[in-house]
DNA sequence: CTGAAAGCGCTTACAG
DNA sequence: CTGAAAGCGCTTACAG
């Protein structure tokens, strides 16, 4: 009951085994009749190619690493299927792993994935990853990588996301244009490169409306806190302002049900924009103003990337920004304006 | 600049390859100070072990499959970080693929991972799924397997999901005692195992509580449609029902959405169930009443089976039926009742 | 406690 | 057009 090998499809058809190898990969090499026979003798014998051998002598894998912190951002879910997508079509099989937004549990991740000897990895790194942590579990083990969505502080490296900077902008604009003339930013972990470039943008944003206070308060989130304790915390501090903007839609949801809690109509009486535009947004009650960041095509550019350098291993990093779109909905064009 | 093997490991420490192999696996054979002696050459050299050519000797990878449908589904999404955590919490290493619901694609997934020699694969099989495709595609490859979140009719093997009959039934009963006397069913695939088992327990709940005359009308989705179109086709047919059971959680906010585009709040003029209890299901408005399908004690007992699989190839094939809740919001509650 | 040898299932020059 | 042989990097009996 052992599975056949290419040493019993040669025996059953009187061929050698180099024969056998050669017809698997269809060589001109071989004759038609020939390359027949010995593939009836593989149905026959219910032959199942073995890549791991194959891989192994030709010394590359054919498989890729994707290592995400997890899939409950709806962002990261649509680049995880966007990947695999552009993987298989290229004959890549992709591991999967999930650090949980925690370094040593990315780090036994990458360990593990260079040990089965994947070509290549792309990875959104943990958010509190620090280049050292990069550089001794990728570059100890020489592996072509890159890196999506997050960004880490002083590791060069190839990378694509979307232009979160160019996003801050969209948001920031269409607000001032609005009328909005205050406006605080709340979630996100602090440190974030993400979060960083979207406050920027968005300074910048406002400012080129004619918006001259630019965020009252900025607010990261501590540990796994949600919109809800986000916008408690704010109004501790400030009088609601004319605008929130959440650091993505995941937020932005929580934000809008602590407002309520706090009897204050998301959209009506404070304009609510996030960041990504996961499908829900638009279905959210009023419709939610998000910059998107189509994961689909940051997924295919990462893939692309990858398979680019593992092509040429010495090539100059790069770094890809996904140029994002603004999508105005009720959250913020139904804002009443201030009273 | 090749990577360097056991082979220039023993070299470097004047050590035999076997030796180093048993070092490798921490082996009582070798005595403290030669173990430390080949460690400190692991590490001068940078060597990293080569599990696919250890696998290859030993014929065991280490490595599962796990192919899904997509993760555009939060309840798919949560199945499966759960099957990647109990994978890497045994040792095991996931390749990960996505079926898009296609049969075809299914299958070319599934050969691939059969060809890396995975040593065991959790399959949601795509909707429509016949046995003929997954006898073909699995027991070609004698590949030991589980079946998760849909049966497949007339096959039979190892199979993990939330007990939907029991699901449908705790709805039921819950909506019978909130005094509904008409409800409508909508969504989800036609054929769908999840489906009819939904709706077989939802009409004995309704009749358990007392409901003489249940289910006015069960409309099974048709291709992508969502929950807004749903309730059109629905009005068009009877009047707004008591209620609507929605097939799972992200039709109901398509549902819900629908039903305000007609002018009727959810809620307050008509009760919205459903399935799954996503994480979102709380956040909606009105926050949404849900029967949980504990997608993390689904993955985990899935990816538990498949190893008992492993260890015994033989065993019967079992079932296991996940015990759902009913988490109760105001999606019902706040039912108004008929006028 | 350690080493020499065979073998896992392929591919890849090299002969013929 | 096809075959015999070496080798990819490990593990596994088997000796000693």
């Amino acid at each position: 009951m052992r599975r056949p090998t290419i040493k019993d499809v040669a025996a059953d058809c009187g061929v050698s085994k180099a024969t056998v190898s050669l017809v698997l990969r269809d060589s001109p090499q071989i004759g038609e009749d020939t390359k027949q026979r010995v593939r009836e003798s593989m149905v026959r014998l219910g032959y199942v190619y073995n890549r791991r051998a194959a891989d192994m002598r030709s010394q590359r894998s054919r498989t890729l690493g994707l290592v995400v912190t997890h899939l409950r951002n709806p962002y990261f879910a649509e680049l995880t299927m966007a990947i695999e997508d552009a993987a298989s079509t290229n004959g890549y099989t992709l591991f999967q792993g999930f650090s949980r937004d925690e370094v040593p549990r990315q780090r036994r991740l990458l360990e593990t994935m260079a040990e089965h000897r994947i070509d290549g990895l792309i990875l959104l790194p943990s958010h509190d990853s620090r280049q050292e942590d990069l550089r001794e579990a990728l570059g100890g083990a020489r592996l072509p990588h890159v890196l999506i969505a997050r960004s880490v502080r002083g590791y060069d490296c190839d990378y694509v996301g979307a232009d979160n900077v160019r996003s801050g902008v969209l948001v920031g604009e269409h607000l001032g244009t609005l009328g909005v003339s205050s406006a605080a930013f709340l979630g996100g972990a602090e440190g974030s490169s993400a979060r960083g470039d979207r406050i920027e943008g968005l300074n910048v944003g406002l400012r080129s409306a004619g918006v001259t206070s630019p965020l009252a308060l900025s607010l990261p989130a501590i540990g796994d806190e949600g919109g809800i304790s986000l916008v408690d915390r704010m109004l501790e501090r400030i009088p609601c302002p004319d605008a929130i903007v959440a650091y993505n839609d995941m937020y932005a949801v929580g934000v809008m049900n602590g407002l309520r809690a706090r009897g204050i109509i998301p959209g009506r009486d404070v304009a609510v924009a996030s960041f990504d535009d996961v499908p829900d947004a638009a279905f959210q009650q009023p419709p939610l103003t998000s910059a998107a960041g189509h994961p689909e095509i940051v997924g295919a550019r990462a893939t692309r990337l990858l398979l680019d350098r593992l092509e040429d291993p010495d090539r100059a990093p790069r770094s890809v920004l996904v140029e994002p779109d603004l999508i105005p909905r009720a959250s913020t064009t139904s804002w009443s304006g201030r009273a």
